[in-house]
DNA sequence: AAGTCAAATAATATCGATATTTTTGGAGAG
DNA sequence: CTCTCCAAAAATATCGATATTATTTGACTT
């Protein structure tokens, strides 16, 4: 076939493509939610086979973001306030829980490991919007990632990008950048530095709420 | 092709019946931890073609039962202590907010689905063991289900399996029942009867935490 | 004119075959 | 005797085509 042996920046295989691909669509919303995703349609678009789009759809689904309807194809995921709301609810045990224990296993490669990210978050802000959100979930994965606990990382990234998904619904992704989310990083990185796991997870829990509160009020109007 | 109108148990489509298959043979243990799983070996076992046994693999990397190796196809997710204690940990922290949530929600039809599910548990105890697991989970489902929290619910199940699978490959599957299971289940039954969040879920928790310790036992040999 | 059933249409699910990649096994060099 | 590299074998990933199932359209009945 044509692999293009390492011409442009896509590589592995076709299934990974799409399944990235398609990610990006829907969290983006170009594909919008509730969305009859047709094999055909999405075959042109991708420019690939039928087999390639069928499977990441199917691993789409594990992440929440595709529906299978059973002999009836697939679907984006429908998106709804309670919805929203279990994901912050979800987000706010799962990542106390994730930040704690990250914490009770401080030590210097990890400080310095955050110390980076969010120095990358900060430089990144300034360039493309689609940098920062790279950045911004680099950090905020930085935080737990020191638990050593893979599902519970898995499913905190899978919320994390849950709930960016409502971002970009509500106002193309940038509008939450008017808060001073700065200074909410900030606190964060510093009481995880002071490995002060109660004042860490309070302000991560806040920053959380807040943003959540925010979208929260778009969603109604 | 041969899709056997009605005659036998089978229908829906080829996936999903390779999908419940593979499923409940990694969960058995019967497809042991870590083994490579070929699809011609794969589809000559589920008598089925080549599409439909990737299907199902792709959709029990979900659940991570399986894991999918990037140009290498797919293998039994791996065991390790490691991995026990991260679910049984995350169980106690999800279904600790699910029973509180499904108590908070406690109505009179709620309270009748307990009832029920308990003793059809009661009932299956003395019948087949399969039986039984299928009535041990439904009840543990029941108990969750008033939260009307479908992401938590789905997490609780996918965990509740996880879970189930070493009990099988430590002892196949019925040596847990020696300890006096059945009056734990009634306390746990009684304390959400009685809208008792705090006991419900210590009693949930103690549930989880003394099946843990034996399988952890276990595993050490 | 509204509702219902049947044929036509469209889309999904599945198969069989092929191209690509990884793994294996062995020959030759150091 | 061990290591490296290349060819053969096996397995995966992907394609194109077909069978199956859902959906729509339009004619016919009440």
């Amino acid at each position: 076939m044509n692999v293009m042996p390492d011409s442009d920046g896509k590589e592995t295989s076709a299934t990974h493509g799409a399944y990235l691909k398609l990610r990006e669509l829907i969290l983006t919303g170009e594909l919008p939610p509730a969305q009859k995703l047709k094999i055909e349609q999405l075959r042109k678009l991708l420019e690939t086979g039928a087999s390639p789009v069928r499977e990441a759809l199917s691993l789409l689904t594990s992440d929440m973001l595709v529906e299978r309807i059973d002999q009836r194809g697939f679907r984006a995921a429908p998106v709804g306030k309670a919805n929203f709301e279990e994901i912050l609810m979800l987000r706010c045990t799962l990542e106390e829980t994730a930040l704690r224990a990250s914490i009770r296993n401080a030590d210097a490669k990890w400080e310095d490991r955050l110390v980076l990210r969010h120095h990358h978050m900060n430089r990144a802000s300034q360039r493309q919007a689609a940098d920062f959100e790279d950045a911004h979930k680099a950090f905020h994965m930085a935080l737990l990632d020191n638990a050593h606990l893979p599902m519970l990382e898995r499913y905190c990234s899978q919320l994390y990008d849950l709930n960016i998904r409502y971002r970009y619904l509500a106002a193309g992704g940038a509008s939450y950048k008017k808060r001073d989310i700065a200074a909410e990083h900030q606190s964060i990185l510093d009481a995880a530095l002071n490995r002060d796991a109660d004042a860490a997870t309070t302000h991560l829990i806040e920053h959380y709420r807040s943003t959540g509160e925010y979208l929260s009020q778009q969603m109604d109007s």
